[in-house]
DNA sequence: TGATTTTTGATTTACGTACATCATTCTTCG
DNA sequence: CGAAGAATGATGTACGTAAATCAAAAATCA
């Protein structure tokens, strides 16, 4: 059987009352007898009940969420994901409060990021913006001892707690060596379609791209970023114009968002007899169908679900001081073709 | 504030110990009776905290998983994942037991579930062979109320609750777009080497592979399909033997185990400047290498930790008799090209 | 109607932990 | 040495559910 408080007590032959302070660093014992009893947890290999303990404690996790109130298909899905999690909140014990904040904006975040630790959460979870100011408030945050989890954007360089998301450089890699070898012996230009470059996801995206095109596929050169700054409209013009002044142009890798646009534009290019061997990311009901019709070749894919719950999970850990299962949390990134969609 | 039993008894107008009978099934409750908790209970919004329940159970979950006992590196990986997760299995109060079985063996296997049943454990796990004395076990353990999840290899046509394991017809198609793209062009001949077609996942991978190559790809026909029973000695010798009496054999697809003596084979033929594109899967210490040095073009996987974890998961929600996030336990196929490697 | 059976209520204990209170013992220092 | 203060023990309650017991009420049958 699995050893209780009260094994403990026995074995260190103290009182239940001091395993409790030993426990939970309540004040009023002598260091001779901390040692005492955590020598006996160790001897006998203790491990709290979390389930009892948090029945006791009649604990919950109020969590709170910080996410840009970006309107595409991918944020949303980040969003109901978030939702879908906390109307099973109500077993896990968890709260989640959804804070919204404009996009690309990161002294704005940066505040959120205060506003949100007034609350004194268990926990928070970000989508984070590469910028001094986000750092510092993620710095206050963790020295309070709230933990920070960054989701689908890191913060490189911050005391952040956790990253749940997809290794951006090895998505721009493989989006790479995938374009080059459907692309096989062929020579033309590849265009490539971000966000912003000031995100640090499209960011490592495009450098993960970069080198492998550079490194194995030399017939094939890369044109300048265009950044569409996730916006449809502004995407399909990109394309469109890119398109049309580049006659060689016979790759594409879109590495935001914005696919409705793109779509657009790679529809337009199709009755004028181009075609494009065209990656993208997120898979949403259009991705899904551009697939489907050939518009797009391959979509590389991030799990909002997924990273939610890994998220919670993480957070959950940090909050109750437990290990977390590094493989279990490492958010991968689907490979999507036309044969093998869900 | 979520609603206890007490809520549930004051909203019936009955007592405690009725509430308690209803939702245990306990006998001595008139029909009528019943209803009006139920009635409560559908009102008020009820649901058990499986926590407070287990705790006052002293519930463990002593859970069976029956593996066979094959030499190769994916079962070794799963056995060590169940292993592992028996050891959190202190926390989350399960109880692993793992039951070896001979390999590709029917009858052996159907036994082995009859004989795990009678411990009554709180589920079972299998490794599942396609075969009608196996089904039978299988609805004899389910009709029982025992939950049954198969692992890897799906059970068709069987009672099994739930299937923990990837869409094998899917990764079958995935491994015959990327093959065939990758050798855009190309004319010639591909081989296959499974491990034997009478197991559930491998013939599923084959005609997924097929299907699409005989769709998409017309210039390449594939060769008759190899069976080297999961042995790297066999494989090896079959897929050195295909090399030679194919010279136009330009592409291959290893959709079973015994990447060791295929990996072998193809280092051989390297020598005598034959290069194949090959699709393998399983990603092992070997498989990694052979990708990074170029003898595998793309390595698809399944990460037993998840699917452990995953059965895990639904043996204990069904043993409780709660929901599943189906989203959550659908095991993706990990395709790893040398660029993303973790 | 009275006896019998079934259904229901009231109450208690337990699970493992958290947390509070009050009493007691041990230290330490003047 | 005695008192103040710190450390520890003893004990009880709580969390939400399970499970058992025994008494009381209601339904059923003869």
């Amino acid at each position: 059987m699995r050893p209780t408080v009260h094994d403990i007590a026995a074995e260190a032959g103290v009182s239940l009352a001091t395993v409790d302070r030993v426990m939970n660093a309540r004040p009023g014992v002598r260091e001779k007898t901390k040692v005492k009893v955590e020598q006996a947890i160790e001897k006998l290999g203790y491990v709290r009940d979390v389930a009892a303990a948090n029945l006791a404690k009649g604990r919950t996790y109020p969590f709170t969420f910080i996410l840009p109130c970006n309107e595409n298909a991918f944020m949303g899905e980040l969003r109901d994901a978030v939702l879908q999690a906390n109307e099973r909140g109500r077993i896990e014990r968890t709260q989640i409060t959804i804070v919204d904040v404009p996009a690309f904006d990161a002294e704005a975040l940066a505040e959120a990021l205060i506003a949100a630790g007034e609350d004194n959460p268990a926990g928070i979870a970000v989508v984070a913006i590469q910028a001094d100011p986000v750092r510092e408030a993620v710095r206050k945050l963790t020295e309070r001892g709230i933990p920070v989890v960054t989701l689908v954007s890191d913060l490189e360089d911050s005391t952040r707690d956790h990253y749940a998301g997809v290794d951006n450089p090895a998505a721009g890699r493989t989006a790479a060596t995938l374009l080059g070898r459907f692309l096989s012996r062929q020579e033309g230009t590849v265009g490539v379609l971000a966000g912003s470059l000031s995100v640090r996801d499209h960011q490592n995206r495009f450098s993960g791209f970069s080198e492998i095109m550079a490194a194995h596929f030399p017939k094939l050169s890369i044109l300048p970023p265009m950044e569409g700054r996730d916006d449809s409209a502004l995407a399909r013009k990109l394309v469109a114009e890119a398109i049309d002044a580049h006659p060689d142009m016979i790759g594409l890798y879109s590495l935001g968002a914005g696919n409705r646009g793109l779509i657009a534009a790679l529809e337009e290019a199709r009755t004028k007899g181009r075609e494009l061997v065209t990656i993208a990311h997120e898979l949403s009901a259009h991705s899904r169908e551009a697939l489907e019709t050939g518009l797009f070749d391959v979509v590389l894919n991030q799990d909002a679900g997924h990273e939610v719950r890994s998220a919670i999970r993480v957070l959950k850990a940090k909050a109750d001081g437990l290990e977390v299962i590094a493989a279990q949390e490492r958010i991968r990134i689907d490979i999507f073709i036309k044969d093998n969609l869900p």
